[in-house]
RNA sequence: GGGAGAGUUCCCGAGCGGCCAAAGGGGGCAGACUGUAAAUCUGUUGUCACUGACUUCGGUGGUUCGAACCCACCCUCUCCCA
């Protein structure tokens, strides 16, 4: 990896850079750089679309710069009221030191941990006073701050704005002056707070972070960002099995954006693939992926055990959930199961020709099963849960 | 501080005092078709002891044989004026 090489990856797949000047500048200065990358502690699971980041920063650390995780733990408590303006759980101290275990451990998958630290940013936003708060609020104005997408338009749509929200993009931006970062990554969605932490360092006397943002990545439902609250995500903790359904599972008009932003599989190839043969496309990345987050020798069981499930067979590898030892109707299997949350929804399943018994279609709302053998059911195409009478 | 308006099931949104578990759309789930893609079509979408019962329409009381709908107070949000 080189200055030049990497520019030029920067320049290819980033959404936009504030300034390509400073930053290459930065780069050529031969200085170690300390890259910052924001954490949300409430969400410590990683998925691909993380990933798109991480592995941008890896590039870095191959040229020797250091990255530092921002875990989000003082943060978190005012809640990101970044798109969905739900408010967050507070987590205590022991949940967030967690948390930030958690997304080392994952991330780590991606990044070198040698060059790879980690900062809590209670560590020096929970011992502001109230006047250095006042400080650092007067450094921004209202229009500034209602220059954000988010604030503006629910401004517009004459939803409520709480005055902490707006501290927010200060707060984080602040985490940038405390560590005196040179870069910030993240998400096209984080471009404000992330400019806002260049600004502050500005007016606190520093040499502005350079900014960097990323296309995020959709998830599997093509519409909405990959996340884990959404169920449209590939995990970086997933088993091959998974992640191979998964990724087959992207939808055709996203199979290039996977491609380029969480492989490294050249471009051209990919197209040429994807207008050649589309499933075969997916096929090869699933490959990749599994090949990426696990082993070569892993692909091919993965493979297989799509297959299987392809074609209607049942798969080996599922779930058991021990039962009493007494006859049972189908219906309190399947809550049992956990296949349906509530009795209702097991009879709406049943009704809609939803569940099967060892691969046969049971629409008998009145079914009961003996407990003399194992039963395997079945719930749509996906999710087997094997019965197994012992208790 | 003064005035006006709003709060409905996952989301948006309709809702005459009884025919409201609540229209319609979105989303979800399941089925058909397929490549476990997309598009399309169909069913379904509070709970339970499920042809019946129970709990829901910001909260608490009240009027009424009967309230999501009427009244009172409270809470939350929005807008206008200051």
């Amino acid at each position: 990896m080189t200055n030049e090489k990497l520019l030029e990856i920067l320049k290819r797949d980033a959404i936009a850079i504030f300034s390509e000047e400073g930053l290459k500048e930065k780069l050529e200065s031969g200085k170690k750089l300390k890259i910052k990358l924001g954490a949300d502690p409430s969400r410590p699971d990683l998925h691909l679309g993380h990933s798109v980041v991480l592995r941008k920063l890896r590039l870095f650390q191959e040229l020797g710069h250091e990255i530092i995780f921002v875990i989000g733990d003082f943060t978190g408590m005012i809640g990101d009221p970044s798109g969905k303006s739900k408010t967050r759980p507070s987590l205590t101290m022991e949940e967030t030191r967690k948390s930030g275990e958690t997304y080392f451990k994952q991330a780590t998958k991606i990044l070198d941990p040698e060059k790879t630290r980690i900062e809590y940013n209670s560590q020096w936003l929970g011992k502001m006073n109230f006047a250095d708060v006042i400080r650092l609020a007067a450094k921004y104005t209202v229009a500034r701050i209602m220059e954000r997408d988010d604030f503006s338009k629910r401004y517009n749509e004459k939803q409520p704005i709480s005055l902490h929200e707006i501290l927010y993009p200060l707060a984080q931006g602040y985490d940038s002056v405390a560590l005196g970062a040179d870069i910030e990554i993240g998400g096209s969605d984080q471009t404000f707070n992330l400019l806002v932490g260049r600004e502050l360092q500005r007016d606190y006397g520093q040499e502005p972070q350079e900014v960097i943002t990323f296309p995020l990545l959709p998830g599997l439902d093509g519409v909405e960002k990959m996340s884990k609250s959404l169920d449209n995500y590939i995990g970086l903790d997933e088993s091959p099995e998974i992640m191979y359904e998964k990724a087959m599972k992207v939808p055709d008009s996203l199979i290039a954006d996977y491609f380029r932003l969480t492989t490294d599989m050249p471009e051209e190839q990919v197209l040429l693939l994807i207008k050649e043969d589309i499933r075969g496309a997916h096929f090869r990345y699933a490959e990749e992926i599994v090949r990426m987050y696990h082993r070569e020798q892993a692909i091919a069981p993965a493979a297989a055990r799509y297959q299987e499930i392809a074609s209607g067979a049942i798969p080996d590898k599922i779930t058991e959930v021990p039962v009493e030892k007494t006859k049972q109707s189908l219906i309190s299997l399947l809550v049992a199961a956990g296949l349906a949350p509530s009795n209702s929804e097991a009879r709406r399943l049943i009704q809609g020709r939803g569940i099967k018994v060892n691969n046969e279609v049971v629409a008998d709302m009145k079914a009961e099963y003996e407990p003399t053998e194992d039963l395997v059911i079945s719930r749509g195409k996906n999710k087997f849960v094997k019965i197994v009478f012992s208790k």
